[in-house]
DNA sequence: TTCGGCATGTAACGGGTTACATGATTGA
DNA sequence: TCAATCATGTAACCCGTTACATGCCGAA
């Protein structure tokens, strides 16, 4: 049974085949908003995946030194992939830096404290504006309204970032008017 | 420099001094909502921030077989927190197993996938039960309106846990509605 | 001609999780 | 008496990041 990466890779490869740096690209956006890994990471993984019967590859002509192989998944591989996706899942430890430093911010003085959470709200605004992009060129799709499409999940993952960020951009506004509040 | 474990640790020390085995419990709450760390992780981290003199010791009565040692941060150790609290940060890569698997959650029935969203919503409904619990906690003391306190800080990580999971939930209802739409 | 993108892999290192190891005290 | 809690530490393993290594093609 594969690793969380491997299903990562068997859930990319359902919605469309391809090689190993492609992948390693596709990682890194749109899956890479909730999910990251390098190509040193995805080589070995699709490795492992053929061993298992789980993916599949042929060569087709490409610019590397070594053969490009593009990979797609085994009738045994999409059964894994249905079987992972509603398994049960341990509730997950959350790690999250810029919480960590916030939880210490008591020791700064309030000006400094307001100034780091200025930038920990532009991160926010930022990674929203992306998520509605990737709405935005969703919107015009009817296969985002069908609940077996790919576009259909995408949808469904990028409105949960919209409203998470929005919520995160709230809480920032609400932490620096306190920060600023006169005393 | 100490890692972002080894700041964690001095956040904790700087609010209240602590044996390592208190260290390691306190990670898993308030401090596990968003870092975790187990005691062998606690314990070498310890050793190393007193290398660096960040921390220091004294031996107290206990009931383990070995020494209790009790760690207070030095004043170079509490330097090290101030400036890693405003220390410029990296954009942070999401790792979200949870909406990994929305993200393929095409590949499954309906049910199935509305099934899941189920559970994550409890998941989610639970984690902001357990914030509130925090911040009723904190409701009447007057320190927590101070941002020099570390109440103050508290409340405001828990304020923005409990508008994350709010808009979390928000996000599994509309998942649940088109899900179960009939079509 | 030089830089960036395509394309594949390996190796070293660091951090986190799980398991191993020990042993006293307190409460059910 | 048995289990949980206090209390400290080490060791093995897995995963992820960063760096090493190679080399072609197209565009500026």
């Amino acid at each position: 049974m594969p690793s969380d990466l491997g299903h990562a890779l068997l859930g990319l490869l359902a919605r469309r085949p391809s090689t190993g740096y492609e992948l390693a690209r596709r990682m890194q956006r749109p899956v890479g908003f909730f999910w990251t890994a390098g190509h040193s990471q995805v080589y070995p993984e699709l490795a492992r995946l053929e061993d298992d019967g789980l993916v599949e590859h042929d060569e087709v002509p490409g610019r590397g030194p070594l053969p490009t192989k593009r990979y797609r998944p085994t009738a045994a591989g999409l059964d894994a992939l249905r079987t992972w996706v509603v398994a049960d899942l341990a509730p997950q430890p959350v790690r999250d830096l810029e919480v960590l430093r916030l939880w210490s911010l008591w020791v700064v003085e309030p000006e400094a404290a307001a100034g780091l959470v200025e930038r920990v709200r532009a991160g926010h605004a930022e990674r929203l504006a992306a998520y509605e992009a990737d709405l935005a060129s969703l919107a015009g799709d009817p296969a985002a309204l069908e609940p077996d499409s790919p576009a259909f999940a995408s949808r469904l993952t990028l409105e949960g970032g919209r409203l998470t960020r929005r919520a995160a951009l709230e809480w920032c506004d609400l932490m620096l008017a306190e920060l600023r509040r006169p005393r």
